[in-house]
DNA sequence: CTGAAAGCGCTAACAC
DNA sequence: GTGTTAGCGCTTTCAG
């Protein structure tokens, strides 16, 4: 022991001083950078920390700072698309402002028990807080978990006095359906996402409004639970109801994709016979047979929007008002006019 | 200051202490769960701890430990299919042992720039990392950046001396296009994954070796970046080229999709002019149109016995031989026996 | 420009 | 069972 000098972390500001020939404090300044240090000793104490491996110690640091320059952030699910990207955009941004991210996964809190999910979050070794719950917060309470960390929330509903950012469900949900309405169409179904979700139930919530708003006639709602296979069952159902709607405004591109699908497997065109609308403008969706109709979320925005208004509470600053980041409209090949005999 | 409670982790272990009259030794006792404290003290310094908010901190802990109970997950790209999930299964598995997962993203380091691209990674406060690269690794000297930290190497090949592993690509694309061998086809085409890529390489390596073992007529190699839309352009250049090939193996499911698409839109029936292979088994690859002939890459597999494997090197265990993950072929509807005429 | 001293919050080791 | 002491590696005073 000792003998190794690729054993990780051994030499301490102490062994480096001892090895130059300087005080700690001086190799503490070389460390940071700091200006006041002259030339010919800073090259010395650079020789040295290099002979010996040094690296700065980060949990000294911390505990001296108060701060661990990392963000947590706690999602239930880390592998539906928005999750995922906006994950991603959470790490940028963070790298970029010089913290680190800290994955906390925690288990799904089906059956409301969201404050037992949680665990010890109090206790890691974050700043701050990014929950991405896709999920219906039970009660404020449940936040007490977090004591007192800063804390941003996305897509969730939230008690107030906490940060929120999001997609704009509502704006998005309406201008898919109005994309269909301008398009003629009137029997219009709607695959739903998993009641679970509050962006699914933000935007089946609007999708019926818009039905309500417009005197629609009555289609009885399906619900998937995001995969594709689930929007084919879905969509298997609506095909097979009489009278047949003319469109379907699926939650997600994926649930749309297996509509799309099940559409083919009866021999109903689509446009033609069927328009469909998507949610999330995933990757794919300019893909699919027809290229998919659809609404696109920014997810690297949310993400990115989330970590800086984190940082600024992290630094101090109050809780500003909640984000509702808007989507666009992409119109591809999957939605025509109504037919004419519907 | 110190007048609002709900001020993130001020108490300390002394003041616990002195608000219960006893020594910062016994609440240490407590909130480590020691088992030799009197019950009425134990309630006592509760009650303290409940009343001050105390929480731990895991700076001091980590200063006297030495370890920060935490693994680093360095990747290039965290949103294709497969790192996203192997980053799922690694945050799971370091969660379930204690320790969580910290994301270094780092710039892609397009031009071989590796060594750039790492940063200050030996700063991290991790016990040691898990490298996603998706990439080549430039040259054994690129890690020495980790100064000898426990490293797990995924996806990405390797100078002897780490610890590898990975899915089997040379097994799940032989057992890919035996497949399409077993089908009768002779004229396949291979839609390759990025050049930069180690497991696309590796893929299209077996590729090449299969067509040169069975004196398959050489087909013209075609080269996508994963995504559908760059697997429709070499779909399209593929079916265009005459002879047409009479089935498609495509590095991914998504390039497969985009493939199956140029042949809708070309009036190409799958699978009975064209058969198509993917390889992954994304969650969408079940309800493509057709469902999609593919191979199916354990993921979370990798990711849990990466983070098992580092975890024993963070505890000291040797490094063990690399670890390749088998796969499994899937037949669904996409492939079927090569036409008579072709 | 450089060094010495003190202390961040916690726990291992040792008293009592 | 409980308290006292010391020190993890670093940086913020404060002296020179």
């Amino acid at each position: 022991m000792g003998m190794d000098p690729d054993t990780a972390g051994r030499a301490s500001i102490k062994d480096v001083a001892q090895h130059a020939g300087v005080s700690p404090q001086t190799v503490s300044r070389v460390a940071n950078g700091y200006v006041h240090v002259r030339p010919a000793m800073r090259e010395r104490v650079l020789a040295s920390m290099r002979e010996l491996g040094y690296r700065p110690n980060s949990a000294a640091r911390n505990l001296k700072s108060g701060r661990f320059r990392s963000i947590g952030l706690v999602a239930f699910n880390i592998t539906t698309l928005g999750n995922e990207r906006t994950l991603e955009a959470v790490a940028e941004a963070a790298a970029s402002a010089g913290y680190t991210t800290t994955l906390i996964p925690v288990a799904d809190p089906t059956g409301g028990n969201v404050a037992g999910a949680f665990g010890r979050l109090e206790e890691q070794a974050v700043d701050g807080i990014i929950l991405i719950m896709s999920a219906e917060l039970g009660s404020p309470d449940d936040l007490a978990l977090t004591a007192g960390l800063p804390l941003v929330i996305v897509d969730s509903d939230v008690a107030t006095g906490h940060a929120l950012v999001d997609t704009d469900q509502e704006q998005g949900a309406r201008s898919a359906m109005q994309h269909l309405l301008d398009l003629g169409h009137r029997r219009i179904a709607h695959v739903a996402g998993p009641e679970s979700s509050y962006s699914a139930r933000r935007r089946s919530e609007t999708y019926r409004r818009v039905v309500q708003e417009n005197d629609l006639p009555a289609v009885e709602m399906r619900r998937g639970n995001w995969t594709a296979s689930s929007g084919l069952a879905a969509g298997a159902a609506i095909l097979d109801s009489d009278p047949r709607p003319t469109a379907v405004f699926a939650a997600n591109d994926q649930m749309a994709l297996g509509v799309i699908t099940a559409a083919h497997a009866r021999g109903v065109r689509v446009p033609e016979d069927l328009s469909v609308m998507g949610f999330d403008d995933a990757p794919d969706s300019d893909t699919y047979w027809p290229a998919l109709s659809t609404v696109h979320q920014n997810f690297d925005v949310v993400g990115q929007r989330a970590t800086e208004i984190l940082i600024a509470m992290i630094d101090g600053d109050p809780i500003p008002e909640n984000q509702l980041i808007p989507t666009q409209l992409v119109v591809r090949d999957s939605t025509a006019a109504a037919p004419r005999d519907a």
